[in-house]
RNA sequence: GCCCUCAUCGUCUAGGGGUCUAGGAUACCAGGUUUUCAUCCUGGCGGCAGGGGUUCGAAUCCCCUUGAGGGUGCCA
């Protein structure tokens, strides 16, 4: 059995998004499971769009998420190059190749003309195909086409009229097309580009690629290219074709508005997990044999199969996205979670880099306590902003109408002498400080708890008591609390 | 229009003739963890698109309808 080769093939006129990379991720992942080699492919022949900055932003994206390529733009290998804009001669070496047997030809027909033929069929109700004009275009003709200045177009010559081609796919099994519903399509464009259905067969027959995994949206283009491979003698590779990412208005995923997030990058920024957006992603289309939710890469690796994929699309879900993140957030080494967070902390302002070196425990706490209440890593300035700013209060006078309820000064007295006797400074120590008091003094829970998150976070809700006062400390601790005290005087 | 694909709770899915009064996850709701938000735990709500077959028996197989998506580009 010869090594299994695989292929992402992006084009580099937009970052990638997370249809792209599920279809990354499902390629990589089929690679590793049988050891095969995963090959990156740029797919650059639309001139008018593509540019390098995408193309870097591509391979920034696959590294980050831990796709890592075997070969291909951005590592080299033995059968580049991967650029396509760089393969033009091999492209043309084929396209004469077909040329000579007859199987393909120049066509002179402007864009107009074309656009017009497919209007006109429309309005008959024809199926839009070319009709043929130039398929058997005298020398005197052509020689008159060229005079005028034409650039032609090379076309594929679609000889049998009722032959029904089959897509073996891995997923959905065999799919029928029959020739009646092609046309002589265009292999090479007027500005000496090869089309995607021609360049996509070459380099993938030259690259030697085992297995085309692709989304849907190529199903139907796929018996074109069956009809290059074999009228090049190529052997024709693998199908898999793969239910494609809905948005949820049910529509091919793709960037509507500046609210919806598309891009991978757009998930890297607010602070999305590489290993979460992997896991979530996988799910989309595929689960494993048992019913966990959250699996590690090899975990993944190991139970993957592609006779496992779904065949219908899949609605891409925010909340369950969240949910998986905000999980790996809580369960991931603290470390790592205080490592990625410390940017967004920076960014807003409360922290600089002496500050982390200085007070680096200090930060794990915070960030330790505020990972539970984040999807997503840009919110930890938010859920951490007490431990940051001066104390503010949201509602002043209703804080100070609080403090001046009955019993509170009790509690706070009785907090207040209880924490300085505190042999043990730790959060479960403080815990039980206040399952003491309300035992001990004639006030109910919402008494204690209420008033005290009042006056040490100036909130009403929060990270758990016993966490802000371990952070806060002994001294702001009884800072705080005196000076809601003091507050009681007010008006 | 034509071609192709798909169709289980709102969403992601398990299920591949009987063990399904359809399982899990998320979302939502309720209760608990003797304050709130969150976390965590427990419970609840909620689905086989419709119609015909085949069969002793169908979510599972076949057909039709409907719906959804994709393709039909000198985009990939």
């Amino acid at each position: 059995m010869s090594e299994m080769r695989l292929r992402f093939p992006p084009s580099p006129t937009g970052k990638i998004h997370i249809g792209n990379m599920r279809t990354a991720l499902f390629n990589w992942l089929w690679a590793k499971k049988n050891n095969g080699k995963l090959i990156l492919r740029i797919e650059d022949t639309d001139q008018k769009r593509s540019t390098k900055e995408f193309e870097d932003i591509i391979i920034k994206e696959l590294d980050w998420l831990g796709i890592d390529i075997d070969e291909g733009a951005s590592v080299g290998g033995e059968y580049g190059p991967y650029r396509q804009s760089e393969r033009l001669v091999l492209y043309q070496k084929y396209v004469e190749k077909l040329l000579k047997k007859g199987k393909a030809y120049r066509c002179y027909c402007s864009e107009e003309e074309l656009e017009q033929m497919r209007k006109d069929a429309l309005a008959r109700g024809d199926m839009p195909k070319y009709n043929g004009h130039c398929r058997n275009l005298s020398r005197e003709e052509e020689l008159k086409y060229i005079e005028e200045g034409r650039e032609p177009v090379i076309r594929y010559r679609l000889t049998e009229e009722d032959k029904d081609i089959v897509v073996n796919d891995e997923i959905r099994g065999d799919v029928t097309f029959n020739t009646s519903v092609l046309d002589d399509f265009i292999i090479f464009k007027s500005d000496g580009m090869p089309t995607y259905n021609f360049a996509v067969v070459i380099d993938d027959a030259l690259m030697k690629i085992t297995e085309v995994i692709r989304g849907e949206d190529h199903l139907s283009n796929t018996p074109k290219q069956i009809l290059i491979y074999e009228a090049l003698d190529f052997p024709v590779p693998k199908f898999a074709h793969l239910p494609l990412i809905l948005d949820s208005d049910r529509a091919k995923l793709k960037k509507r508005s500046e609210d919806d997030d598309v891009y991978i990058g757009e998930y890297r920024e607010k602070g999305y997990l590489p290993e979460a957006l992997f896991n979530f992603l996988v799910f989309l289309g595929w689960s494993p044999p048992d019913d966990k939710e959250i699996l590690t890469r090899d975990e993944i690796i190991k139970n993957f199969e592609l006779n496992d994929i779904n065949k219908s699309a899949a609605v891409f879900d925010i909340d369950k996205l969240n949910w998986v993140n905000g999980k790996y957030i809580r369960e991931a080494d603290l470390d790592y979670i205080v490592e990625l967070s410390i940017p967004y902390l920076k960014e807003a302002g409360y922290i600089d880099e002496v500050f982390v070196e200085k007070n680096y425990e200090w930060l794990k706490k915070v960030i330790g306590v505020s990972r539970t209440g984040v999807d997503y890593l840009s919110q930890i300035p938010k859920e951490a902003e007490l431990f940051f700013k001066k104390l503010e209060f949201e509602d002043k006078k209703k804080a100070v109408k609080e403090f001046q309820e009955e019993g509170v000064e009790l509690v706070f007295t009785n907090l207040k002498k209880k924490l300085i006797d505190l042999d043990e400074f730790k959060p479960e120590k403080i815990s039980t400080v206040f399952s003491e008091l309300i035992k001990e003094l004639p006030v109910g829970g919402r008494t204690v708890y209420h008033p005290t998150r009042l006056a040490l976070t100036g909130m009403d809700s929060g990270p758990e008591m016993k966490n802000v006062i371990y952070i806060l400390g002994i001294e702001e601790t009884i800072n705080r609390l005196d000076k809601a005290l003091m507050m009681r005087d007010q008006k």
